[in-house]
DNA sequence: TGCTAATTTGAAACCGCTTTGAAAAAGGAC
DNA sequence: GTCCTTTTTCAAAGCGGTTTCAAATTAGCA
């Protein structure tokens, strides 16, 4: 059943019909209420590409993922994140589109995207340092919002991020505070952005109490289980090993754990573990006393945030750009003891 | 640009330039070549409402995903299954829609979807047992592709499927095998269909020696870290505690090697665990030895064969009905041991 | 060169909805 | 009852493509 269907079946016309669903004042509210018994009863659901042709909006918004470089839609972490973006969209009648794109063809993507009117609007996420998809999204003036930062651009964008620098500064100054000295990091691929901060956050501590980054305590991959795995056990076998490890993910941090234990030593008493705690809600960190010490930060409320300020983008174009800073908390688990003497 | 002002650019139709751009052969190889570079030049992107409108085409998969109940969507398996999916989808020009749907509120959405020319075709996702969505589906002539099964019902559908019951009978004659006696069992929601059948795997193994399933051994919930350490230490502190577990998912297996290990006791020796594992990107088993002895099977294939299913059943719609069971390897790896005495 | 057949191109209808501008109906005031 | 407002309703023009059917061009051949 479509819209002139409909109108026939009920003898008004097509215009009546659409302000009535539509919720415009100027129909009768006898009129409505005959309308929208009628649209039930035939089940008339107005047609999506048709309205969207008409109004010039798609109540999509769109997430490209790059395809192959970062498994961004296989990490974890994405899951709670479109989670809590979704929850947004939902409410306010909004879909979700995914595209996957080859690295460097992104440019294109975005402006297809748009020029398609396949999209309101689009969020951004893991952006690497110096990304150039901000620039690009600016230019063709599609609304969005990064779930991230970009160090290296002076441009101004919308964005909702944690405190990553600070966060890791707090955490690896909780281990110099403990004793302990030789402290490993085992970040994200380093081209992000996020792994950067941290990296940053982690130099200012040491630094702060008169140490120096010792590079080969520091590690940088894609943040699995096996990557946590490995890098421990390499520094573990280091002739002056880490009594302490900062990891970037709680499924690297299990893997930390897992080599730690295979070493024959106990967590949090001969190395001590603190890892940043996504809150994944497969993956919480214990249910009282928290299993990891860690520094800890919702992405599922980080994807409501994203996803309300791109809505709000949408309703209201020109409002200023909005930025939100998310403090992480650090809370103190069952992974760290003293330095061990 | 759209497509008549490109049109008057040209000096040609819409009509010649539609169809050289679709691959039409009724246009001259010349005028298809001053068509494409100039499409490029002037950067045209066909508009894809319009498309959709004028085609009944809207090269979009839908994914229709329950809100509340289960968490599909932050289970780290569905990232991994979505990007198979998306591999394939891609491969054919086609994108991805999420809609997040409370229960209950299913039927419309499906209905809505179609009528809306929102999607070509749905994958459906965790099906329950007797799972009134894929009647549902049947009626309103979507094509759909199921990923799992839905015992109880007679009805003819697609589906990809791991052979769950057959991995779980072999799984659990692993442990008999070892001389294991008192097995538990860790599994997911028992709303859900594949973990009734893996039930039902690992009481044919039972009972095919002559014991009974004990129900102080068998636990059903999300499968999250935090569930298989809780049913694990639940289990272990029984007068006659089990020395084997099952598990689902390698999220819980990581739970229960938790427990196991809180408890002073040491996996693969004391307690052996044997998990199905759905070879996640994020959360390998191990590298050459696995970790964890295992039923393996890949989701994101399952991804991939799922979605060229539905592509296949949308191309050609007449076709028969197609099925496909996996059968999960067993891999053995370092958390079984025989029974202690 | 003339005629027919094959190849290219184009005008117009259509997909299903929204929205503008005008007309019809209803309501109010006298 | 008449005239002026206000409220409801409608016809028609888009939105930006695809596709049918007819027309124009080119090629092929005697």
């Amino acid at each position: 059943m479509n819209l002139k269907e409909l109108s026939n079946v009920l003898g008004l016309s097509q215009t009546t019909i659409s302000r009535a669903l539509n919720g415009y004042p100027e129909v009768s509210e006898k009129t409505r209420h005959r309308v929208e018994t009628a649209a039930r009863k035939y089940n008339y659901i107005p047609n999506r590409g048709a309205s969207t042709l008409a109004t010039g909006r798609s109540m999509t918004i769109g997430h490209v993922l790059p395809e192959a470089t970062s498994h961004e839609l296989v990490n974890p972490i994405f899951g709670d994140f479109i989670a809590g973006a979704s929850e947004v969209y939902k409410s306010n009648k909004y879909d979700m589109r995914f595209s996957l794109v080859q690295d460097g063809e992104e440019q294109d993507i975005y402006r297809s995207l748009m020029r398609r009117g396949a999209v309101d609007g689009v969020v951004l996420q893991a952006p690497k340092v110096n990304d150039e998809r901000i620039g690009i999204l600016e230019d063709i003036g599609l609304p969005f919002v990064v779930h991230g930062r970009s160090s290296g651009l002076n441009a101004s964008y919308s964005w909702v991020d944690v405190n990553n620098r600070d966060s890791f500064r707090r955490a690896t100054e909780f281990l110099l505070d403990l004793g302990h000295r030789r402290i490993g990091l085992i970040n994200g691929l380093d081209t992000l952005d996020f792994a950067r901060r941290r990296h940053l956050g982690y130099r200012d501590a040491l630094e702060s109490r008169g140490f120096e980054v010792d590079t080969a305590l520091v590690r940088n991959a894609e943040m699995t289980e096996v990557f946590g795995y490995h890098a421990t056990k390499e520094m573990l076998s280091q002739k002056i090993a880490p009594t302490a490890i900062v990891s970037a993910s709680m499924i690297t941090a299990i893997g930390v754990r897992r080599a730690i234990q295979e070493c024959g030593l106990v967590v949090g008493k001969d190395v001590s573990i603190i890892t940043h705690d996504d809150d994944l809600s497969y993956l919480k960190n214990g249910q009282n006393v928290p299993i990891f010490t860690a520094t800890r930060s919702s992405v599922r409320e980080a994807g409501r945030i994203v996803a309300q300020m791109l809505m709000d983008q949408i309703y209201n174009p020109d409002a200023p750009i909005t930025k939100k800073l998310l403090e992480a908390e650090l809370v103190v688990g069952e992974s760290t003891g003293p330095a061990p003497t």
